[in-house]
DNA sequence: CGAAAACTTGATTAGCATCAAACCAGGTGG
DNA sequence: CCACCTGGTTTGATGCTAATCAAGTTTTCG
């Protein structure tokens, strides 16, 4: 029988780079306690349980990194103790089935946590690649078991995490993988909608990213991008940034549900 | 345009009851302990990591809840304060997409537990239908956060949980829904035996199951467990259960990478 | 400016959905 | 005991969606 793998023409994505990560260096505890206190996505991200006391306490040097598109911030399979959590950009996590094809099975945005695996001392278990110019922070495991044991909440923020990115997941099956291209397409502009950037413009995959997601190929993720742009729903398209018409995108999704 | 929604025809499955779950009741604390303690599926189930002490400890009424194929755990959106897990037989979690389809995300078997969110306070994420007899035992959340605020490694263990069950989401992402529908097919059977009983008989799900499992019609998966069968990868087919030839399984999968 | 990537567009075909009809249990009631 | 129904299954004929193959075009970047 023939096989209709989706991409296995194209194995990997380009620029699959890793970039070097610094070792954790002991740093003024007050000093890192400053510049979390000071984090613009701290009210949204994992920290936003913890109190200034507990912050102040913290004694491990947090590194802040930055990642341009196609760089990886882990690999899957590979073992470390850090925890990621992206402080700007969007970060797409991606497997390789055993049939060789590569799939994208999450998008990670402002204040998501990613690498979790590394806190239970598992490996990564899908690669995690900057699609934009992405600025994350780099949490040791023994950091957040520091915190989370000293701390209730924060345990249970946590797990809040796991769950999220469950429910992420589910969601992802649910409504990325079912139905025509087309509508396909339409709920992934939805999704990306919620990682946009300010007023309204949103980040654009590239065609083959597209592609990764809604498991189909390229020229069909083109078509189709092609069609919801003459569709008036998708606009000013510039490059990688676009902009869309909620309002549009909305009333054709709910077309396809009557 | 027309939309081509998989199983939406057919917009729920069969005999989908929900079942009256027994209010938790105050008991003594030892007897519980021994039911516990006495449990077949303990070593590989949450309580595993406790010990003797700490499960003499539990002060609250564990229910035992037998299902029959079709009736639910528990309900998507529904809110609630117990956390199941599974002593025998096979549940599926499935969930509603917009547009109305109906798909089955994961699949629970001996030792899996389900319904970690109620643990967050969060209503459920997903039906629990159970697919054969199934055994579960219902925990109520206080219980939980008990065991965990008293024992650091139960904290551990509910987070391996959730990341199990992540793994497993991305997993049946990027294994059963690439590639041609008899490829998926290979891989929903290995996944099956898995969940296998005794004899490596496994169980097999109606057409429709795998229908929206795999994200193809009922006909279709018929159609791709014939030719299946044909190739004797799957043998004496009695009903709801079947034997397969697990070395021909996995040749057959090897050469759909090849 | 030239080369490589990314994207677009067209023609053809494979794979699966759809529609439709028949088949086979297992259970019910006459 | 058989006629009957129901739910699951099988099988066939047909059409549509998206994959594949193959040029082109635009964009990016050294």
């Amino acid at each position: 029988m023939t096989t209709r793998t989706v991409n296995r023409s194209q194995p990997e994505f380009p620029h699959g780079r890793v970039v070097p990560v610094h070792v954790a260096a002991p740093v003024a505890a007050n000093l890192q306690a400053q510049a979390c206190m000071a984090c613009g996505v701290r009210p949204f991200a994992l920290f936003g349980s913890l109190s200034e006391d507990a912050l102040a306490s913290i004694g491990y040097r947090i590194d802040d990194l930055r990642l341009s598109p196609g760089q990886l911030a882990f690999h899957a399979r590979a073992s470390s103790h850090l925890v990621y959590t992206v402080r700007a950009g969007v970060v797409r996590l991606e497997r390789v089935s055993d049939a060789g094809d590569r799939r994208i099975v999450r998008l990670a945005g402002r204040g998501d946590v990613i690498g979790l695996e590394a806190l239970l001392g598992q490996t990564y278990a899908a690669d995690a690649v900057a699609c934009t110019e992405v600025q994350v922070c780099v949490m040791p495991r023994a950091l957040l078991e520091d915190l989370s044991s000293r701390n209730p909440d924060f345990a249970l923020a946590l797990m809040k995490r796991w769950q999220r990115a469950l429910d992420e997941a589910d969601e992802w099956l649910t409504e990325l993988t079912c139905g025509p291209a087309y509508q396909r397409m339409l709920r992934l502009l939805l999704k990306l909608s919620e990682h946009g950037e300010e007023a309204g413009s949103i980040w654009l995959p590239t065609r083959h990213e597209m592609g990764a997601m809604l498991n189909i190929t390229m020229e069909t993720a083109s078509r189709v991008v092609s069609s919801v742009r003459r569709a008036g729903i998708l606009i000013e398209t510039d490059g990688r940034y676009a902009r869309l018409d909620a309002a549009k995108l909305l009333q054709a999704l709910r077309l396809g549900r009557g």
